[in-house]
DNA sequence: AAATAATTTTGTCATAGACAATTAATAGAC
DNA sequence: GTCTATTAATTGTCTATGACAAAATTATTT
């Protein structure tokens, strides 16, 4: 074979131009492939082109309207009655159902603590890429403030605020990726510089996330806070399989089980996994969750505390050392 | 609706007892629902029992099975040959096909991961579960040893050493993870230690690694010793889409992209992905790429500097030094 | 108003066939 | 023998349509 002539190389597909594939719709959207086909055969959308083949091809249109669809089924509406909607429509919709965790930023709301001036300072400097900048004005924060108050009133809306002005398009990615790398780093210096405990004063805490959930920040954010009330932390990344996890809260003689979600993931998914997670673990075994994912907090489970906010883990932890 | 009445809520399915549905299986084992099912039809196997009402039901044994086998496609090994195979024959070929892959890394030789007592000492600690001696024993190491030869002589051979554990069954997952985790605590500490530099003495390198690429640790050990090289690292983490890439190398003014890549990708892809982002670079930014692939060194590309281990990237940034 | 029954909605699973892309095998040339 | 071009086998993913159980909505009765 020759290598060095490219007139032999296959051109890459141009996915932007003739459209997305279903698997990679599904990646995009969260939405399976089963659900995509069903909804084309019962509501005529989303209708897609075909390539040569005979495979669905989806344009970027489309792919928009389906991520709208999908934030308004997070937030109770029913396919039937969203499905097929136009754009406009669909942003009218959520501008009257969505939630509005991120809107007191950048927007109304004033009494917000002094972290707003400091959070649009932080947000210009991952718009004008400038690593050390933000990494000092976090740096800074964090010895004014606190680490506490630093994680849940500083770290988690300006987490909110990157992940909104990416998906308005007012971010590129390679900006959110900066960004979470130098949060990463910061918390997880934070978190090296308290763990040296002698004595543990809290329950042993094992820290993960289910597969296909990679958001690592979130975890990062519950171990400093943890960590600050004296919990052993032993963190497992993201991405950890349920009988896995089950595993190694046997193995360290975990007291509890925590873990991170956000909303990506259907409710029914998250519902099945926990249960089926819940029924692994001994039962002296505590099992918390947390994260922007409302099926967490819409249907609790026997046997898993839901955490609404980051502010709510302490609570926990005091309840934990009471009962024991 | 009354979330207090447990009574009304559903017992959990009893999963361990009659088996796993196929959703389930997917999460277990990484393969999806279609390759199951025309396994199942063309091999004969995993052969579920059903539900009352015809769903498959995949029994303890088999997703057993179903995990091996899945961890001997990523040694190499074809379907045809291995799915139907009972555990024992399973286990052979695994301790027969694990290792191999990463000979690049550690070109150290092998039979010192079993001599040296350090490394040795570091995989009982992970096998033992107990991340506080495997940290202390790294932290304890690099102080010794110096942060260069740590990364290269003992972090790499530890990490490929892990990854072939692994792959002949003797870690399980969870225990992969405690030593990411452990270990990425370590080398993020030490970058963050030695980064306040005020004169920028080498290139800004951008570093990150391609989509569906997702070894975080690589990318981390090339920022520790590019930084003890004195360049100026701005990292975006793991999988970045190329466009994204390429902008933000003209964003960050950087002199090199550094790329970090496994073994898991096939030949053509990555060969056309090298292409088209040094297309999509500026003539004056350099490429440097590494990791164990082996389609990086078999077929070099123009404009591309490709490294096969970790020690050859001293001599990169001397080179580039020299001319300018 | 509240509990119960009937009905609609909706996601997921099943079967079976097709195909493109890869990998292995085979034949032919040096 | 070694290398290259062709043919054959392998394999994951897609399509299409049908079915069904769980959940949500509406209707009906107590």
């Amino acid at each position: 074979m020759n290598f060095l002539t490219p007139s032999t190389a296959l051109p890459p597909p141009a996915f932007s131009d003739a459209g997305l594939p279903i698997a990679a719709v599904e990646r995009e959207t969260g939405l399976g492939k089963d659900t995509l086909r069903v909804w084309e055969r019962r509501y005529g959308f989303p209708a897609p082109s075909r390539d040569s083949s005979g495979n669905r091809l989806y344009g970027a249109d489309q792919v928009q309207q389906l991520r709208l669809i999908s934030r308004l089924l997070d937030c109770g509406l029913r396919p039937g009655k969203v499905v097929g909607l136009d754009q406009t429509a669909l942003q009218a919709l959520l501008t009257q159902y969505a939630p509005v965790p991120g809107a007191n930023l950048s927007t109304t709301n004033m009494d917000s603590t002094s972290a707003d001036p400091v959070i649009g300072g932080l947000l210009h400097a991952i718009g004008t890429h400038d690593p050390r900048a933000l990494r000092h004005g976090l740096s800074h924060a964090q010895l004014r403030m606190g680490l506490a108050p630093f994680v849940t009133d500083l770290v988690a809306p300006l987490t909110t605020a990157v992940g909104e002005a990416w998906a308005q398009g007012r971010f590129e990615v390679f900006e959110e990726h900066l960004y979470t790398e130098v949060i990463t780093g910061v918390l997880r210096h934070a978190i090296a510089s308290l763990t040296p405990q002698p004595v543990p004063q809290g329950p042993k805490v094992l820290l993960t996330t289910v597969p296909q959930e990679q958001h690592s920040l979130g975890l990062l954010m519950v171990e400093a806070l943890l960590a600050l009330e004296g919990c052993t932390c032993v963190s497992l990344g993201t991405q950890t399989p349920l009988t896995d996890i089950a595993q190694a809260a046997r193995a360290h003689q975990a007291d509890v089980v925590a873990l991170s979600f956000t909303n990506l993931h259907k409710a029914a998914m998250v519902q099945t996994s926990l249960r089926e997670l819940r029924a692994q673990l001994p039962e002296t075994t505590a099992l918390w969750v947390g994260g922007a994912c409302t099926a967490l907090h819409q249907w609790p489970l026997a046997g898993v505390s839901a955490v609404r906010h980051l502010s709510g883990l302490q609570p926990l932890v005091a309840q934990w050392r009471h009962a024991h």
